[in-house]
DNA sequence: TGTACATCAGTGAACGCGCGTTCACTGATGTAC
DNA sequence: TGTACATCAGTGAACGCGCGTTCACTGATGTAC
């Protein structure tokens, strides 16, 4: 009844109390000796797992961009097979997933994860997000309900409406009266997707 | 010839180097004792001139603000009186301002100062700054080279846009490939900007 | 003009904190025979 | 089936660091008379 000596899953523990860190207490509380803590094992164990604490964050980026990346699918599955349709719920989907876990959101798209992933992997600015959007996007052209023209840079502007949308959000630079109201960040999108009509 | 016991304009002389740590070694390096060493002071003179840690930072963000202010108004003047050239020498100047110097960027929009803003000043987001946004969305809309519609509404998106660009920017997450060039940040801001035409 | 004194700016020692990382260790596991 | 041993996961003490903040202090300034 008493823990085992052996964890079993030490590593997958150490994740998810990375992320409930992350979650509960915010992006600043997030040291290594405060997951040893939450999973409650000593402070030196997280060594067995990973080289340092660049790694726990890197990983702990990792898993959020798996279920960003998981997130985004749904929200465009459920938006059905048409190109526009599919596109907003993309948009929609990105703000959404940053206002439910900004500090996690945070963590993923900060300097230092995105540093550390521009020279260890091969991965684009976000990877598949990324493509994600550019074939949303490329499908919409063929459609003809976005304007024609080179789709990465189509895809950008779209990206920094977007990211820009969620950052005001989080950070909360939207005016007070306002909040983060659903009903106004809709408004924002619509207004950015117009800006890519044909 | 040593420095007097006195310094004279320490308030200022702080202010100063706390700047100076933000271009020369970024928001991290930020801490009272570092700023108190740049100036060549004991590391507690600091709490003559601020309440604390806090309200250095506020401070230091304030004279931001005022910089920030200045660099769009000149930028804005020498745009000339039409309002569309105007409105995009806003986006423009703000794009720069970020990138040159963006830790400073950072620390002025970053969620302590923005929340600590918002508790003591009475002023909106950003103050100054959007005030300047509106009115020149107002302008232009009244030109006709902006689409009818709620001014704050538009503005918001157009700050979502550019503000956006700007982080993707400071954040390393345009595509290695294609970098922070002036070009595709034109390019970016001219297609935030056609979704507001009329 | 000169002196006493209040005021204020800056000092330096000290406290307590949490952090990342290292190291020699111990307890558990599983494999070879 | 049982025993020796290598391997591996987790421990706990320790190091050194920089930080924000407090406190009693000292040196300089300026004002009242």
């Amino acid at each position: 009844m008493a823990e085992p000596y052996h964890h079993g899953d030490l590593r997958g523990a150490l994740l998810r109390g990375a992320l409930q860190i992350l979650i509960e207490k915010g992006e600043t509380a997030l040291s290594l000796r405060a997951v040893a803590r939450q999973v409650g094992v000593s402070h030196t164990a997280p060594y067995r797992h990973f080289r340092d604490k660049a790694g726990l964050l890197q990983a702990v980026a990792d898993e959020g961009f798996a279920a960003f990346s998981e997130h985004l699918d749904a929200a465009q599955t459920a938006a059905g097979p048409d190109p526009l349709p599919r596109f907003r719920a993309l948009g929609r989907a990105y703000i959404d997933f940053a206002r439910a876990q900004p500090d996690r959101f945070r963590l993923m798209f900060g300097r230092e994860v995105v540093a550390a992933r521009h020279q260890s992997g091969d991965l684009g600015p976000a990877g598949a997000p990324f493509q994600r959007l550019l074939d949303t996007i490329g499908a919409a052209q063929h459609a003809g309900t976005v304007r024609a023209g080179p789709s990465p840079t189509l895809a950008l502007a779209a990206w920094a409406g977007v990211h820009g949308c969620a950052l005001l959000c989080l950070d909360g630079l939207l005016p007070p009266q306002v909040g983060p109201s659903d009903a106004l960040i809709d408004q924002l999108l619509q207004l950015c997707y117009e800006g890519l009509a044909p």
